[in-house]
DNA sequence: TTGTATGCGTTATCAG
DNA sequence: CTGATAACGCATACAA
């Protein structure tokens, strides 16, 4: 038999309402009986019952983090996440959504539709889809988004430094003495991909290297992608002496790429990526990336969530976190000889 | 306003008894009765609340799936959790374990004495800790281990084939004229680590090749154990002509120790690995191993946990998936001569 | 500062 | 086969 609210009234010789009080930290309870109270608790155990809670208060307590599928670039994230499991009384329930697939939306049609979640946090390119946006607005879910702001929307949002970040890539990249730095571009909703593109031109402008818009190609942000544009521009007459990848797992492909062709990296070729993935440390001969404090952002948002649950919308913010350079073995100074 | 069993009934003409008999598929409700019921539902849109139901079942229609921290040995499993996401009524909670953190200790053991969970997946190491396996026992929870037959317990699992696994890779090596193959064990109370061992060994039995204890060396199952191993192996006199790893982690950190001091994949040295894990067919020359049926194996453990919390112990079984090789370019044949 | 009574939306009991 | 009524455990107006 678990013990209920009543059992600890009974013990502590108050009512049920002043026990509740208690347990909220709420006002209006004079010491002694705080202190009966509370001694009736750890005597008995007594341990509130979430269901009931859920079913008075006619909330879930429960919150969902939606997670691009397939990608690698959401594993720091996920491993944040699994980390936290659930923050407070709210049960962090971790999705990965595919759009195309009539499966996922039912899943999260369910999800929304049965009430089984009061909010969500949301990660490109989820944050721009179309069934997702109608489901939350007519939910009128709150909502998290984890990326650079954007102006048509009024959502808060937590996300690091990406057009700094790409700023300062592309400096040591100068720095170095390149002047042909390929930038390998994700989607163009993706708006942390865009921040970084413009991070790039910025840098070559503030170099004074006209830029030649050969050297930049959109691919996706994963394996793939980067594969696919280091060959491309290593097969043509684009010939850059580094590439730059807008993310880690395109930098993984383009490295592959690269020495599938017989170049040596970086003695020939200088390679780069965005986001310090943990991988980044262990494939040879070590990413050069952008640093992004995932841990901090994932960390932020559901905190963020999780007040605007409790204390309404109000709660919500814009939160941008500081990237750092990681220089690892992939890069190194252009020889002109070479 | 959110609609009601009561309103439903009031629609259907009946009681919300029978209203609850029909979404529940119970007997007992004539077929018109249950055609207005299912009529009104759809009309009203009505939704069950879970939270109530939660309430009056005494339970918290959710589970926990216990991984473990750090090792990227699990993020496909994690990849699998995240598109499931929850399964039939029951909300899936994945939840990384560090026993060595009070903290990580306190999360599990509130999830598991304040009822947030109705059972547990568990997965190595995490099924042979002694607080966790103490928790367990002292609030009688299901669970569904993900590791091989563990004799002292008698808990259902799903598991896939490590003997066999491990058994026909180095088969494949010896078949590709290896006779010197290091094996980077994992830890001793890892039972799928064992297993792999066993079929090792077995295969250079069946082989005739005498087995030479050097060649076994003890690590961990992670980038690291893999460095480390591959590198007291070439150091030493232990000299082998393939490194074949208990885990694929390890065979990255193989791959990167062996590379690093020049020597060439495959022509000089093989290199595989065991688990199949995405990025093994990412990295550079391509990672031969083993394939688990990683997907299916965490599939089957979530819904032998669901039949066991709603059907009772007795839906708990022993399931054994195949796994199979994967050849791709980390390993070739043995020339006497290099 | 404290307590009483009511309701949250289901499922379960037991009588019809 | 069907339905009235009582839990489930907590929070919350509203009194006192």
């Amino acid at each position: 038999m678990t013990t209920t609210i009543k059992d600890v009234a009974r013990a502590a010789n108050c009512s049920i309402k002043t026990v509740s009080r208690v347990m909220n930290n709420e006002p209006h309870v004079k010491e002694p009986v705080r202190q009966r109270v509370l001694e009736a608790v750890k005597a008995l155990g007594y341990v509130p019952n979430i269901s009931a809670r859920r079913l008075v208060q006619r909330r879930a307590f429960s919150l969902c983090f939606l997670l691009h599928a397939g990608g690698l670039e959401q594993s720091a994230m996920v491993a944040k996440i699994l980390d936290i499991g659930f923050e407070f009384d709210y049960d962090i329930l971790p999705l990965t959504y595919f759009p195309s697939l009539a499966r996922s939306r039912g899943k999260l049609a369910s999800l929304i539709n049965e009430h089984r979640i009061d909010g969500l946090v949301t990660t490109p390119p989820a944050d721009t889809d179309e069934f997702l946006l109608n489901l939350i607005t007519a939910a009128q879910l709150p909502v998290v988004q984890i990326t650079p702001y954007n102006p048509q929307a009024n959502i808060p949002y937590v996300t690091s430094q990406d057009y700094q970040g790409a700023q300062q890539m592309t400096e040591h990249l100068i720095a170095l003495g390149h002047q042909r730095i390929l930038f390998l571009s994700g989607p163009r909703n993706h708006r942390a991909s865009l921040d970084r593109l413009f991070g790039y031109r910025a840098a070559l402008e503030n170099a004074g290297i006209p830029f030649d818009r050969r050297l930049v190609l959109d691919s996706e942000f994963n394996f793939d992608g980067g594969y696919t544009g280091a060959k491309l521009a290593l097969m043509t007459e684009i010939q850059p002496t580094a590439i730059f990848a807008g993310s880690d797992e395109a930098a993984w492909g383009a490295l592959y790429a690269v020495q599938e062709m017989n170049y040596r990296v970086p003695e020939q070729i200088s390679v780069c990526g965005f986001g310090d993935l943990p991988q980044s440390q262990s494939i040879w001969p070590g990413l050069t990336t952008v640093h992004q404090p995932i841990d901090q952002v994932v960390d932020r948002a559901i905190q963020m969530l999780v007040e605007i649950l409790t204390e309404g919308p109000g709660a919500g913010q814009a939160v941008v976190l500081p990237s750092r350079l990681v220089l690892r073995g992939s890069t190194a100074r252009h020889e002109a000889g070479l």
